[in-house]
RNA sequence: GGGCCUGUAGCUCAGUCGGUUAGAGCACUGUGCUGAUAACGCAGGGGUCCGUGGUUCGAGUCCACGCAGGCCCA
């Protein structure tokens, strides 16, 4: 056999005069008969030729979540991309034309900070200074930075999606489709400019939105803990006593926050101030050695004023610095006085506006304190922190500080902490359709089901507007232009480029919808000032969210596509894109169309490293893909990912996780194949026919075999079929697991004979089901599927397709599923087993036939089921005859088991006394009685309970003499004592084992003939005289010669080995 | 603090409608079989089915409350 390890069907370098089938080393190395198909379908251009031979079928519509390219692609890419790649090419083999649109997703802040890391700038005055234009030239760039990377691996890992007419979401077209989407919510009314406290990055200098801040959660944050005495006026050294993590927040105090509700004490404290504080919380938060004076409702304090910590800039009109009731004020933390500033906090700025409060803006876009706050002008807040702490300390103002461990928002880009800070900003009314946006939810076919009603669900019913704007440079701008006329709110949006050449008066074919270039588009305003564009850009989620309607440049070109297209049959990426992609896919989808964008998802879980913890690069634990795509091959990685566990589930990855699928699975069904080929080339140098046309008689023990491997292969198209429908990856991949070991194991080595005597039907039966097994895994593991097809179709076949992803997906006929010969097979595996569990319990080998194996099933049906399949297990057993125990009369004991699920439905508590009750009796008696059909009558205490022969289970267990195994109520015994018969029978099957060993060392073909030389004996003459033929026939054997001495043998391998009670040696020759 | 998910052998996972003794693979040890197989069979050790309580004749399975881990949100 070839020591090639690839290159077997794949490199079509012909098939040899002799073969019918190319030659499959039995050892293959799977990467490179994986670039070697990649080849094949390069050359035959399969990928175009899947989508153009199904144009005309119906659609299946398969979104793809765009990714960035400017990062290198992992491992969870690549989990990612297996599950979107199987349903288009089931879909396919279906009958189905998908049309696999790749897509890019190019713009912000991603970008935006690599191109700053290259340029080294800080922020957006360098940034500016630099030149907008010149920096997003860099960006547009910056985008392809690992293209070829990400081409290689979706290409390796045969996603099949094309990249060459892929969407890109910064080119004109895509973001003029952008534009006529928000002009269409703009003429809805549904963009608006507003007034929020937002979670903003001062590093990258723009609020993030709520799916971004969700990305950047850091747990165990240490941060000041303040508790700060803001003093009653009109009250002596009295104090209101207020917590914050936050204390750059303090010059931004207009108010003290309690609930209304809640009991507060007033206590002096050891230094003779009085503080008022919860009284929940006094205990936790005051020192010691304090004295309570008086309760009182929260209601209590409502009103009372106190004096500002710090006040600066110019003075206000609106009352500040007092009590304000809050319904948010708990007692789960500080003191029960909540501090507010309405420009750092949500809630801070809801209070504030519904009590008029001003807003104190003391921090500007940067995150330092503006120059009013003339102490700590310019400093960034979170350094102003310790400063502004002992500045109360100094002042008598600091009850006390320590630090803070708790949860806390990062940029999860740049990782600087985010502050909560109140920006004028853009925002789609994302929050008016919140009960559409649930409603046409659940219709969405999400898998695993729990996260429609679950996290995404939950999601949409806490829905807020989405801030769609962005202070940033690389995104596609929102398309608003405002008169600069003093006063003036005068607004226009622009939903498209010939809108604003129209508006603008002036030639834009040629403009670049990017900063700054559309910054420089301005026309006179009706009110005298001039038309600007509003400074923000769109949030790249809104970007992605789109591609529905983007990917085709609709509505100014491709309107026929877009019908087509306009809604994803399929989608699949992981759980983080519940708040991002699936999210904002929906939300446009909803607003837009009021439909949903995507039918059917797959939602992934999170893929970790081979100890359960999270891959990250500061781990050092991540997994290279063309790691193990070298080592293992592409097909065994998309294998472990389908079939590894739940695809919702967070799993664990390794190489050697792969490495194990690879050796479990990839191999079982390699050797299959392998060993498919080698017999059908050997029936076809013989005869000439290879796979079977020379119709042989078939024994009706085979003819069952056929069938049974025919109805389960059935079975197995049923079920995979029913599982892609269903979206259930695991239902579809695990069960070809299953059956390939069924079919290596059980059918392949119980009819091995048949194969090399050139069984047409076996030969048939095989390349069949390996063909159908083949077709069955191409969306899976599209590599080896297509080495097999290659191999024993294409080619062969006049109108097969040239490849099996050409193929048309296998169909079962229901009639062919035998349901009992499955049973039946099932319960001869078992019994099987058991008596070779039997077998090992007193030391018999498989090889020394033994004269009876006893078995007791648990039913009648069962035991029909044994004797229709005794044939079989006479042969896998070794043993002349079969018995069923209840048939076995003396040689078993009887006990009686009462069965739990008829009585206990009938009886309920009744059952534990019956059980017990029988334990009693006389076993075999209580038997006999069963078995004559009688019912049997148990007194408990009050009851009488009648037990009907249908309510027990007769249990016959084999007595001495036999070897017994035993599970799950079935039990198999085999006799042990042997018969000179049986004993020289044993030894003629030892003696084939070995002349079959030598052969194999001597490197003989396995057709050769050979001449045997036995060292002359008693047992050996006798041994011949009685198995000759079988030895002669099992081992190609044209001649025996019997010699005492063997010293005069030359020219032959021998081996010494004991038979029985005698040293035997054994001398071959090739004939 | 809230939501969602997960928890079964050292590891990866099954476990149907609540019903007989909770299974498989990997790994380990022993052993056997084999002219396809670097494969396979068999045996052994290895289990607080996360815990507690409840429902039930009977709970890995249903319910409640916890615990741990993960993810998400506040």
């Amino acid at each position: 056999m070839t020591q090639t390890t690839a290159g077997t069907a794949a490199s079509t370098n012909g098939r040899t005069q002799r073969n019918r089938f190319n030659e499959v080393p039995a050892s293959v190395s799977y990467p490179d008969m994986e670039e070697a198909i990649l080849k094949l379908w390069k050359n035959k251009n399969v990928f175009q030729r899947s989508m153009q031979e199904r144009e005309g079928g119906p659609e299946y519509v398969f979104f793809e979540g765009p990714p960035t390219a400017n990062g290198r692609p992992g491992i969870h890419h690549v989990l990612a991309r297996a599950f979107k790649d199987m349903f288009p090419r089931y879909k396919t083999m279906q009958g189905y034309h998908v049309l696999r649109k790749g897509g890019w997703d190019t713009h912000g802040l991603p970008v935006e900070l690599e191109v700053e890391k290259q340029l080294g700038l800080t922020g957006k005055d360098q940034i500016e200074e630099y030149g907008v234009a010149k920096f997003n030239q860099m960006c547009k760039e910056s985008v392809w930075e690992y293209l070829s990377d990400w081409e290689a691996l979706t290409e390796r890992m045969a996603f099949w999606v094309s990249l060459e007419d892929a969407y890109v979401t910064m080119n004109n077209e895509y973001v003029q489709s952008l534009w006529w989407i928000l002009k269409q919510l703009w003429d809805k009314g549904l963009l608006f400019e507003g007034y929020k406290v937002v979670p903003y990055c001062p590093r990258c200098g723009t609020p993030l939105s709520s799916h971004e801040l969700s990305l950047g959660y850091q747990e165990g944050t240490v941060d000041p803990s303040v508790y700060v005495k803001f003093a009653v006026k009109g009250e002596d050294d009295a104090y209101l006593l207020a917590w914050t993590t936050t204390p750059w927040t303090l010059p931004g105090n207009a108010a003290l926050a309690i609930g209304e509700e809640v009991d507060y004490l007033k206590v002096r404290d050891s230094s003779g101030a009085t503080l008022y504080v919860a009284k929940e919380l006094a205990e936790n938060v005051l020192e010691p050695g304090y004295e309570p004076l008086a309760e009182m409702k929260g209601a209590a304090l409502v009103g009372k004023e106190y004096h500002p910590l710090f006040r600066f800039g110019p003075p206000v009109d609106e009352r500040y610095a007092y009590v304000i009731a809050a319904d948010f004020v708990s007692t789960a933390d500080g003191t029960g006085i909540v501090h507010i500033a309405p420009a750092f906090g949500a809630d801070d700025l809801a209070v504030g506006q519904a009590h008029n409060l001003p807003v104190f803006h003391t921090v500007d876009a940067s995150g330092c304190f503006k120059p009013e706050v003339t102490p700590w002008a310019g400093l960034f807040v979170k350094d102003a922190d310790p400063h502004i702490t002992s500045d109360l300390k100094d002042r008598g103002l600091l009850y006390k500080a320590g630090t803070y461990e708790h949860t806390y928002p990062f940029c999860w880009r740049c990782e600087t902490p985010l502050i909560y800070w109140a920006k004028e900003t853009w925002y789609l009314r994302t929050s008016e359709f919140k009960d559409r946006l649930v409603a046409l939810n659940n219709t969405i076919n999400w898998v695993p089901d729990h996260v429609r009603g679950g996290r995404f669900g939950r999601w949409l019913e806490n829905n807020v507007d989405w801030a769609l704007g962005r202070d940033r440079y690389w995104a596609t701008p929102i398309p608003i232009w405002k008169s600069d006329a003093p006063g003036s709110d005068y607004k226009e949006c622009v939903g498209s480029v010939a809108e604003l050449a129209e508006k603008s008066g002036r030639d834009l074919s040629g403009l670049d919808l990017h900063r700054p270039y559309v910054d420089d588009i301005t026309w006179p305003a009706p009110d005298g000032g001039t038309m600007r564009r509003v400074s923000e850009l769109c949030d790249v989620w809104f970007d992605s969210g789109s591609m529905p309607v983007a990917q085709w440049h609709y509505p100014f070109s491709n309107q026929d596509q877009w019908e087509t297209y306009k809604q994803a049959d399929y989608i699949c990426e992981a759980i983080d894109q519940t708040r991002g992609w699936f999210y904002t896919l929906h939300a446009v989808s909803t607003l837009l169309f009021d439909r949903p964008a995507f039918k059917n998802v797959i939602c992934l879980g999170l893929i970790l490293a081979e100890d359960g913890s999270k891959m990250s690069k500061s781990k050092g634990n991540v997994v290279d893909p063309w790691q193990v795509f070298a080592d293992h091959g592409a097909d065994a990685t998309r294998w472990y990912m389908y079939t590894a566990g739940p695809p919702g589930n967070a799993r664990r990855f390794s190489g050697n996780l792969v490495a194990e699928v690879k050796r479990r699975f990839l191999n079982t069904l390699w050797n299959t194949y392998s060993f498919f080929v080698v017999y059908a080339n050997l029936q076809e140098a013989q005869d000439g026919t290879g796979d079977g046309a020379n119709a042989t008689e078939v024994s009706a023990e085979a003819a069952l075999q056929d069938r049974w491997l025919q109805s389960e292969l059935n079975r197995l198209v049923r079920d995979v079929t029913a599982a892609y429908e269903a979206y259930d990856v695991t239902a579809a991949t695990r069960p070809i697991a299953d059956f390939v070991d069924e079919l290596s194991n059980w059918y392949v080595r119980l009819n091995r004979r048949r194969f090399w005597d050139g069984d047409a039907a076996a030969l048939s039966t095989l390349r069949n089901t390996l063909v159908t097994v083949s077709k069955l895994l191409a969306p899976a593991i599209p590599f080896i599927s297509e080495e097999i097809y290659q191999n024993l179709v294409a080619g062969l076949e006049p109108d097969a397709p040239d490849s099996v992803h050409l193929a048309d997906w296998p169909q079962f006929d229901e009639s062919r599923i035998d349901d009992r010969l499955h049973a039946d097979m099932a319960l001869a595996q078992k019994v099987t087993t058991l008596g070779r569990a039997a077998r090992e319990s007193v030391a018999l080998k498989v090889r020394q036939p033994v004269q009876k194996v006893v078995v007791r099933a648990r039913s009648q049906d069962e035991n029909a089921g044994l004797e229709r399949l005794s044939d079989l297990l006479l042969t896998e057993l070794n043993v002349k005859e079969l018995g069923l125990a209840d048939q076995a009369g003396d040689l078993v004991d009887l006990t009686v088991f009462p069965l739990p699920k008829q009585l206990g439905q009938k009886y309920g508590r009744g059952y534990p006394v019956i059980r017990s009750k029988f334990a009693e009796m006389d076993q075999r008696q209580l038997a006999a009685r069963f078995d004559a059909g009688e019912s049997v009558t148990v007194e408990g205490e009050g009851q009488d309970y009648v037990v009907e022969p249908e309510d027990v289970e007769v249990r016959r267990t084999p007595r001495a003499g036999l070897a017994v195994a035993e599970d799950g109520g079935y039990l198999v015994a085999v006799t042990t004592t042997l018969t000179p018969e049986l004993e020289m029978e044993g030894h003629a099957r030892e003696l084939v084992r070995r002349i079959q060993q030598l052969r194999k060392d001597s490197d003989l073909d396995i057709s050769d003939r050979i001449k045997l030389t036995l060292s002359d004996s008693p047992l050996l003459s006798s041994l011949l005289s009685a198995h000759r033929d079988y030895i002669e026939s099992e081992t190609l054997t044209l001649d025996v010669a019997l010699r005492s001495d063997f010293g005069e043998v030359s020219n032959s391998d021998t081996v010494t080995f004991s038979l029985g009670e005698e040293e035997i040696t054994v001398g071959l020759e090739k004939a």
